[in-house]
DNA sequence: GTTAGCACTCTAACCCGTCGAGTGCTAACA
DNA sequence: TGTTAGCACTCGACGGGTTAGAGTGCTAAC
């Protein structure tokens, strides 16, 4: 079976009309379009041909089409691929409300990722989720130890992309504040610019050397820094627009609803499989993916399409924006919005890295 | 008309039936009670009474009833007053697993509450929701500043109740180690030990004084400082289990899951609703506050009831968890949870603060 | 290759009768 | 006087039958 350009057509009409409507689109419908003048008949017979095909489908007989999760792919590779070619997009989205991000002083990443998330929900009226910036690669940038109570002491640990994180140390022995900072020496010359697998037992044996007789405290710092490393939370995810997903009756039938919003909120799980996803930054520079239906490698997420994109501060330090809506989304919009979130981004960083 | 023990009894046992069915309470059922053997007829007859003291209501004519609000605050406050009574509990509710909580090194008071909003939400089947610890009488405890790259400079500010924050201040000028050092040594000398209220102009323009060429720094960290001191997000809600709503069929009908979701998600007017509620810490030590149906200072709460409880850091850094249920939630259960909780809690601030 | 016409199918909406749960009322009973 | 049995009544839930409308596939004509 040939898919000539008059099929294309209609199976596109077929997935903008669904877009807006959620409906079944029937051929009379399609047959309306200027660009597609013909008559329901004529429409009817292409539509046989496109549903042999596997591109849409019939809820049941005599009822109209809807896209299957072949037919949105084929729309979706041939709407990357336009994208690719125009290097100028007309940008005639309206402008997302990013300034603030841009002008606010950003101190904390977290924070701007948040506030991010909540743009992106707020403007494509899907749900939005981000990852926090991590990476294997990511290095200590240096650590502070400062006298907080008797007995307790307050480490910071910085690592690369700015990613912060404190921690309280409730210690046996007492240090003084002098032996502190030659401790908060010692500690930042042996480790700063290391990455997790550098900090190997060479390193610490030398350290609990030099540190002399505060083994202890360099061994609860040496857990801190591990602590601030390891995946587990360090790498937290921010959802925004869960509430969203009520607009599609679809994604809320039965317990989907329930089971989406339990998935939303479980935010370990949902960044461990989101953030997995391979980020292949091959040949575009933008890195986008779309996955549609059975594609998304989240169980109760089978029903929606999620659009990934991966953003970058530098030093190998990344992380994932992720839009998650029902597989009749505006992908056109969403891609487009990706892309000049990311370039907001870029934006932010050049500033900041300078 | 006269509320005799009687008439309680039939009160009581049609809330309790309701609670476990979500159904509306016939006379036959109620006649079946052991402690209340008589013939539906008699039932019936006390339940007109009932009705006419707007104590419990039919949905419809022939059908069961089921109580009204005035109904459940009877209920409650019998049973709040009964609590208040038997001063040892005798604690026959499976142990929440709070254990975990107090065994792990709490360095992050922040992480501890979303894990105790988790717990509560797992165990109870309610949603939970804890404001983040807060005060306006919180003083600063210490601050820090610590060179990070080429005009940027890390300053953690800490307040009583070991709230921590990081900011990342970007400078203009560039600042010397010994000179920061320097800078921190008179920030702490005049800032530690205030509240917000008393770091006013008089200490700032002293500050400034003493910190000579560096003003831009100080103004930087006070701003920092303030911020951190400031409501708007040195105040977070963590919540948990908000999908749990879905198990209670008459608060997820028509669009009112939707908007329970997005009270819970905006979590700031969450905040500040049920965090700026009365802590009426006047009779009992245990303070523990029952919100039924309207009672809920939140609009799309009506529907619900709020348990909260107080709890308190010392140096009156306070903040509140609060338990979001349908009407029907079993208050006895809910209430007794959350003093178990309340004192896990003391102990591990007794052991903390020590 | 396109179209008009037609018979067919399926869903959604509606009506209607039945069933069962539950009520209120009354009259009889202890 | 409080309790109970009996009875007529009301209402929601359920199932079946009908109808209206949307949309299809097929065939024959253009």
């Amino acid at each position: 079976m040939e898919l000539d350009a008059r099929k294309l057509e209609i199976l596109y009409a077929i997935i903008e009309q669904y877009q807006e409507t959620g409906e079944p689109v029937g051929s009379r419908t399609i047959s309306k379009l200027e660009r597609l003048n013909f008559s329901p008949a004529t429409i009817r017979n292409e539509m046989a041909d496109l549903e042999e095909m596997g591109l849409i489908v019939q809820p049941h007989t005599s009822a109209g089409r809807i896209p299957t999760d072949k037919g949105y792919r084929l729309y979706v590779d041939k709407m990357l691929a336009e994208q690719a070619q125009k290097t100028e997009e007309p940008r005639d989205l309206p402008a997302l409300p990013m300034q603030d991000l841009l002008s606010r002083r950003i101190d904390r990443v977290e924070e701007m990722l948040l506030k991010m998330a909540q743009i992106l929900a707020a403007n494509t009226n899907y749900t939005t989720m981000v990852t926090g910036p991590h990476s294997r690669k990511s290095k200590l940038k240096f650590l502070q130890l400062s006298p907080m109570d008797k007995g307790r002491i307050l480490a910071v640990v910085v690592l690369s992309g700015d990613i912060v994180k404190n921690n309280i140390l409730s210690l046996d022995e007492e240090v003084g504040n002098d032996e502190l900072m030659e401790l908060n020496f010692i500690l930042n010359k042996r480790l700063t610019g290391l990455s997790l697998e550098e900090i190997n037992l060479s390193v610490i044996s030398e350290l609990k050397n030099e540190a002399g007789a505060h083994v202890e405290v360099v061994a609860k710092v040496l857990d801190a820094v591990a602590e601030t490393f390891a995946k587990e939370d360090s790498y937290p995810v921010y959802t925004s627009g869960a509430p969203n997903i009520f607009r599609y009756p679809e994604l809320t039938g039965g317990d989907r609803a329930s089971e989406l919003i339990s998935t939303l909120e479980e935010k370990k799980t949902l960044g461990s499989a989101i953030g997995s996803l391979p980020s292949e930054s091959g040949g575009s520079r933008q890195d986008i993916q779309v996955y549609i239906g059975d594609e998304v490698p989240v169980e109760s997420m089978k029903d929606c399409s999620v659009v990934t994109a991966t953003y970058s501060l530098g030093d190998g330090v990344q992380g994932k924006i992720g839009i998650i809506g029902p597989k009749r989304m505006n992908y056109q919009k969403v891609v487009e919005t990706l892309k000049e979130t990311m370039s907001h981004l870029d934006g932010i960083f050049l500033q900041t890295e300078e």
